[in-house]
DNA sequence: ACGGTGCCTGAACTTTGTTAAGGTGTCAAC
DNA sequence: GTTGACACCTTAACAAAGTTCAGGCACCGT
């Protein structure tokens, strides 16, 4: 491993880490070792594990409104708005339990709240009242955020009822009775489509709010 | 304190634990000082602190599915679902960091998942296909588990720069420009207001979908 | 009286975040 | 060319966390 320690070395080193073994993994000796370092030598460049998560979140942040800026371009309110919400849901895929860990979290960094300007700019000229376009913005990223965290659980590697969560484990276990809630089970499709599905319903709502 | 140990008594001091001091408090050590005995006692009632932490999740959630159950009355489905939203927010609320401790947890109890079942019967007896009807309960939970994320991460005491949630700091923090982010940092409601006005515009896209 | 079982204590181990003190290199100044 | 000074890293160590182990006290049925 090639030394040379920066920040922003160990902050892509954290987020590896977290992929790789999850969360609980990631502790501060064995992000050091991957580095080819000791522990103690991470904090010369960071002040504390706080910190360094802090980091990560708006490293992860800082690559979504990237994207952001790349697909800007003055397209429709729902057209726009859609494309937020994908980035998003997929900037949060990238990294087990992302929703989890990098939702809500403080910013060190002033232009990821910044960045929210031209859509309010955008949403404003559609129509939108101004309170009205921060309350847009602000339900598509709930919409996003509780929506990956459910699939993210979902997804998890390291469950101990795999069966529960197959098609047949899960209608023993749940017992008798909630048909409903079994047919609902099989009818059960991909995670993108589900996405889009309840991304429109969304967007149909927001929609209704300009006339 | 007086003794006799039960699992329920170490789920309801832990979720009391955690209100008080916070998820980091939340130690074996600490919570079993405040049952008054030493901390391997707790091994006797709860195999680790991960199934503790599962505990509390379902303790959370079937509170959650009681308080459905008073409210259940075939009601339209559009008051039925807002009164879900509003139970599951004002449960999450009632536990510091609640939505992102309690949310996408595996359940260990099938229950909590079965008493979907009057929801759907519900939904599809109000027009909806099944289908339409699991995702309209996903989709109301997946934005109360985002909204209220937001808003207890807004809400935590601890924040170091206490002047960047109030206006004219954030105003500073956020440097020049962004006019129209910090016009609506002005506007910005109480969040009971903000919930039940985003809650509207879900409940409004999911009425599209039924004509 | 006696063994057994349920519930708890005391001491100890391991892993975590974090700090203290001290090395090694490089580069500028005298 | 020696001397600092600074940047960056090491080794040693500590405190607090989760967890385990062996034993002890009390009650219960025989």
């Amino acid at each position: 491993m090639a030394k040379g320690i920066t920040r922003e070395r160990i902050v892509a080193a954290a987020l590896d880490l977290l992929n790789d073994k999850g969360m609980d993994a990631l502790t501060v000796r064995a992000l050091a070792s991957r580095l080819g370092v000791g522990a103690p030598a991470l904090y010369w460049h960071v002040r504390n594990k706080q910190e360094l998560l802090d980091e990560m979140s708006t490293f992860v942040m800082r690559r979504v409104i990237q994207a952001l800026s790349e697909i800007d371009p003055g397209a429709g309110w729902r057209d726009a708005m859609a494309a937020y919400a994908r980035v998003l849901r997929s900037e949060y895929l990238k990294h087990r339990d992302g929703a989890r860990i990098f939702s809500g979290t403080r910013f060190s960094d002033p232009s990821v709240v910044t960045a929210k300007d031209p859509w309010l700019e955008s949403l404003t000229g559609a129509g939108f009242a101004l309170a009205e376009a921060d309350d847009a913005i602000d339900l598509v990223t709930a919409f996003v955020v509780g929506f990956v965290i459910e699939e993210q659980e979902r997804n998890r590697p390291d469950g101990e009822d795999p069966e529960r969560y197959s098609l047949e484990g899960r209608d023993a276990w749940l017992g008798e009775g909630a048909d409903l809630v079994k047919a609902a089970g099989h009818l059960r499709d991909d995670g993108d489509q589900r996405f889009e599905r309840q991304l429109g319903v969304v967007l149909d709502g927001l929609a209704a709010r300009l006339r």
